[in-house]
DNA sequence: GGTCCTGCGTGACTTTAGTCACAGACGTGG
DNA sequence: CCACGTCTGTGACTAAAGTCACGCAGGACC
């Protein structure tokens, strides 16, 4: 947030690694960048490993025709991944990364990378992320390949509070489907009593009812 | 294969590794398993990181009910990832592993695993390796959200040669569907003079049309 | 007040996928 | 040969998702 470029509590492994970041400094510097910027898409060439210190990012693909689909969402304390993909192989980059705030990043160049991971604890961090999202990817896999929109849908609306401000159109590009579809489902929760929808706002009245449908005991 | 246990051409990265594998080997020491053999699953507990010296292992992720879809394949030369998830965190196997042909494998336990991630090729190696599998993910949410069935049928059948023979619920448990959806695309690819079909026989006769459906020139 | 633009709601229709229930085909082994 | 299991083919039906084509509401900005 302030000059307080290096939180060690967000990345407990970065304290023990060589070149330290402080080192680095003048060359390896925070970039701030507002809301909805799009930090790297299928087509640029991915130039280091983006570090998010502060804010969010939204990794997501899109199909040729106007869907997209979230794939996961980047916090403070992880890095993204996606990247590494043309980094450590030279693929093309299979994703795109909005930011979904204002965010502050810090991108490390691959040769900084691999010094770092030299740090067995930096190391740990890495492989743990990957494996992560490996298992956020599987079961992102799963929900698109066996669930029903209206249980995903479900999901998506919990674990943002009880007052969401959102487009339809923003959770169908979550959900990789299309707006007339959220719509529909939506309504649909809320003639069941479960949500109050107003414009851009969504609310929930009854979280026990979404939580049952998204974690579908009924089926 | 025979004793050539350790197939330095397979697995460059290992050549430098300390433990060798020669100096572990009584411990560490290959298995054969048999065609069709579990692996894996989402309940047992695993034990290590799977080496493929030889064979085939097919992981794939099943629905509640009879579904399943497969993941991706691990080859020669590779390890087994999804393991990983329940090594550097301590997740859940979210999904479970068969070998598809008689196969020879190498179980490294993680203390082992941890030790070779010192050398940087091995970790290259690795994390390369993560990368890769993250991109096959994404390409598959990318299939399996955007793309119809009959084109990643058409996807599925390619790259196997002229003749493959796979009953029709193989390709199903591939594809995450069911058998008779794969039957009548299949019937659809003869009728279009495509293919040519047997009993757990399907031979290519027009592997244009099928490559041209599979990257949909025609949409 | 008007006019734009964005977001929402909806009805009618099409397509795709999945379900159910069977029937026939083939091969194996008694 | 006959019985049985596996694999395939199919017709009829349902349901889910997506498409098209609107109308309408509410702000925002002249």
């Amino acid at each position: 947030m302030t000059e307080a470029v290096f939180p060690a509590e967000l990345y407990p492994a970065l304290a023990q690694v060589q070149p330290t970041l402080a080192e680095l400094h003048p060359a390896v510097r925070p970039m701030n960048v507002p809301t909805g910027t799009l930090l790297f898409s299928e087509n640029t060439p991915c130039m280091g490993f983006p570090l998010v210190l502060h804010g969010e990012v939204k990794v997501s693909r899109s199909s040729g025709d106007g869907r997209s689909l979230e794939l996961y969402r980047v916090v403070p304390g992880e890095l993204c991944l996606v990247s590494s993909a043309c980094l450590f192989r030279t693929q093309p980059l299979s994703a795109h990364g909005v930011t979904t705030k204002a965010s502050t990043l810090l991108l490390i160049p691959p040769e900084v990378f691999a010094r770092w991971l030299e740090t067995p604890a930096f190391r740990n961090e890495v492989l743990g992320l990957f494996a992560e999202r490996m298992a956020d990817l599987t079961s992102l896999i799963d929900a698109v390949a066996f669930h029903k929109l209206d249980r995903r849908l479900a999901a998506a609306l919990l674990g943002h509070g009880q007052q969401l401000s959102v487009t339809h159109q923003v959770l169908a590009d979550e959900l990789g489907t299309v707006r007339e579809i959220v719509t529909r489902l939506l309504r649909r929760f809320e003639r069941e009593g479960w949500v109050v929808l107003g414009r851009e706002q969504i609310q929930i009245v009854n979280g026990a009812a979404l939580r049952e449908l998204a974690s579908s005991l009924a089926a």
